[in-house]
RNA sequence: GGAGAGGUGGCAGAGUGGUCGAAUGCGCCGGACUCGAAAUCCGGUUUACGGUUCUUCCGUAACGUGGGUUCGAAUCCCACCCUCUCCGCCA
């Protein structure tokens, strides 16, 4: 959420940032309600207050023992018009906090430009792509051996875009999670979470994907309510400190999890349907940050290295997007796509986004730190970025060090996590 | 799943219809005393929103959440949520 001030005092200069993204502010509208609030406040505020001063005064005639007939007579009547004035401020208050909850963040100053992903500029490159002296399989192609990639399965059990692992991959797969959560922990400073994968909607519209991106989320019957599949573990861990004032010197606080992950996957229908790339359910190491105001810049580098050093560790090719405007996810003021490079597709597929939310995800939690310099509360920064996605990075690993004969050989760092193991 | 207890300010803990945003203690901040510290004493110490003569003052709201009763609710009524204890079940 925007900071509310935005929209009363810097309307026009806001809704210029936000097109800038797409996104077309209704500044009428705001500002129709906006007036209608102030005078409806006003009004009530007025109205409590003669309510309060006359219970009081009844109260102090009580206690003397004074006739009190003359006093309630004059506040008849007035309970009726203040409980109309009450709700109608309250209509108008949800009413923009509804129009407020569905505005995107604002872009960062060093944001390029841009519509789509064509307008996204690479900033950094690491590695170079292997040449083969063999015909590439794609990783459906490699996994397809003893069953060990099977997407069958994974139809006859729950449909499209599920996928069972077995054997040798499996173990992979499993091994590329520890060394991601193991690197993160011993060397980055990140503290490991285990967290719930079903959360409440309070901590969805935290991070903002609700109430706009709904069909999006696989959600479940739960008591009389409901519970929502995260579909990252961002989810979880950012809303660790909602409505929390946390202390300076607990900031930075960085968390990371390794999480199942579940997205309906709502208007992608057709898109990578082949293998694991796109699913309705796969794993992440997630990495969120959470920093003071001045710090989530120079955070937002840090974090996407630390995305970055698990890439290069595993000898995958990589590059860095910087995001333009009009590609960046609803909470974003700032993201780095990490795209690893995928020797069938001969491109680089997205395997990282690491993002800086600045104060748009606190603000929508209330999570607050102390600032030492001011005594009060205000709203912390959060970060947020995959470290990595586990499922790609298996897709990445099975394509890059394939083999002639169709075997796969393990990367260097994953062997302690496979008792050795040099080839799959 | 069954039975019971309870949710009040950073913490502990009073308050069961009326000048209660809320006693008291602890903690914290500032000051006095001291060579310095401890002890002691004095003062201060929630958050959000709105207005404003906009680093000032005023107002409103908040005692788990949401409703209700009332001129007036932390206090009474209803529903829900959460926590704790005991029993059962379970990985």
């Amino acid at each position: 959420m925007l900071d509310p001030a935005l929209l009363r005092t810097q309307l026009d200069d806001t809704a210029r940032r936000l097109a800038a993204r797409g996104f077309a502010l209704q500044t009428s509208v705001l500002n129709g309600w906006e007036s209608e609030r102030k005078k409806v406040q006003t009004e009530t505020q007025e109205l409590q207050n003669l309510r309060n001063t006359r219970s009081k005064a009844i109260g102090i005639a009580k206690a003397r023992g004074e006739e009190t007939a003359a006093l309630m007579a004059e506040v008849a009547g007035l309970g009726d018009r203040l409980k109309a004035n009450e709700q109608r401020l309250a209509d108008i208050q949800a009413k923009m906090a509804e129009i407020a909850l569905g505005i995107p963040n604002l872009p960062a100053a060093d944001v390029p430009e841009g519509a789509d992903e064509t307008g996204n500029v690479e900033a950094d490159r690491w590695g170079t792509p292997r040449t083969f002296d063999f015909a590439v399989r794609d990783h459906v192609e490699l996994g397809a051996r003893e069953g060990m990639l099977d997407a069958e399965a994974g139809a006859r059990l729950s449909g499209a875009r599920f996928t069972v692992l077995r054997g040798g991959i499996a173990r992979l797969h499993r091994a590329l999670a520890q060394f991601m959560l193991d690197l993160h922990t011993r060397e980055h400073g990140y503290v490991e979470c285990n967290v719930p994968l079903l959360v409440n909607p309070e901590a969805m519209q935290g991070t903002g994907q609700l109430p706009k991106f709904e069909e999006d989320l696989f959600q479940v019957p739960f008591g009389e309510g409901l519970r929502y599949l995260i579909p990252t573990a961002e989810v979880a861990l950012t809303n660790l400190v909602r409505e929390q004032i946390l202390e300076a010197g607990a900031l930075p606080l960085r968390m990371t999890a390794h999480t199942p992950c579940f997205r309906a996957e709502a208007g992608s229908g057709g898109r990578d349907l082949r293998g694991m790339i796109r699913q309705h359910q796969f794993e992440k190491v997630e990495l969120v940050s959470i920093v003071r105001p001045g710090d989530s810049a120079a955070e937002h580098e840090r974090m996407t290295r630390c995305a970055e050093v698990v890439l290069e560790k595993l000898g995958l090719p990589y590059r860095r997007m910087l995001l333009c405007a009009g590609d960046m996810g609803f909470a974003a003021a700032k993201t780095y796509d990490l795209e690893v490079w995928l020797p069938s597709q001969n491109t680089y597929r997205e395997i990282s986004s690491c993002s800086d939310c600045t104060d748009f995800q606190a603000r929508r939690m209330q999570a607050r730190w102390r600032n030492q310099d001011t005594g009060k509360p205000e709203l912390v920064h959060t970060l947020n970025g995959s470290g990595v996605a586990v499922g790609r990075a298996l897709v990445a690993v099975m394509e890059n060090y394939q083999n002639r004969d169709g075997s796969i050989t393990v990367p260097d760092v994953l062997r302690p996590y496979l008792d050795g193991c040099e080839r799959v």
